[in-house]
DNA sequence: TTCAAATATTTAAATGTTTCGATGTTTTAA
DNA sequence: TTAAAACATCGAAACATTTAAATATTTGAA
């Protein structure tokens, strides 16, 4: 339908997108954030990650905006609230890209 | 034949382990030595890399030594030359606590 | 044994990250 | 409209990372 340029692009990571990723991957705090995604209903809400995390609020808010920036999370307003989603598939790309980096 | 608790251990990663390969993965020349595996023949020599980026040998040997830390790569001296090999089975732990992210 | 090649370590500068306190913005509820 | 709850941004301190120059170590060859 979109023909072959269009196929790679959807599929293919480039090397700073898999930078980045790592990068938002590289704290502890932020791969306890992402954990909790599986133990909650698949969304997570700002201050429930205030609750788990011993960081204050303006660390917390740090975090998350990483994880967005990386596009692994996506926030959805919700009032006064934030919700965010994990985005399953950003997380599965990147995780081709790595398998990618396995012999044939 | 090692029993459930040792079966646990070599699967499961735990969180500074994954913390330390996403900080591993998290620069490009690092991603870039990765990428020549599959180029090369499942291994490459630490004076390739020097070739490869355009970086002094200080800094090229310390990258190397970030990925041999996070045991992503594995070094075999062979005389004064330094091969590396990739660690698959790091790699595959690695991308299976990625997709445990994943729900369900 | 001595020299040169290959790699590692040390040091220091530049830059980036993490964290918190203070403050700003947005939104709901009184 | 005002107060307060939820979140973001700013500024600064503490710490970590990247890089290169200088130097050290290890090893093979002469």
């Amino acid at each position: 339908m979109y023909g072959y340029f269009y196929y790679l692009c959807a599929v293919m990571m480039d090397n700073k997108k898999i930078e980045k990723i790592s990068r938002a991957l590289s704290d502890a705090s932020r791969i306890t954030i992402l954990q909790q995604f599986r133990k909650r209903n698949d969304c997570l809400y700002c201050a429930e990650v205030h609750d788990i995390l011993d960081l204050t609020q303006p660390s917390v808010s740090h975090h998350l905006k990483q994880l967005v920036e990386a596009e692994l999370l996506l926030p959805e307003k919700e009032g006064r609230n934030l919700k965010y989603i994990l985005n399953e598939e950003v997380l599965s790309e990147y995780i081709s890209s790595l398998n990618d980096l396995k012999g044939k």
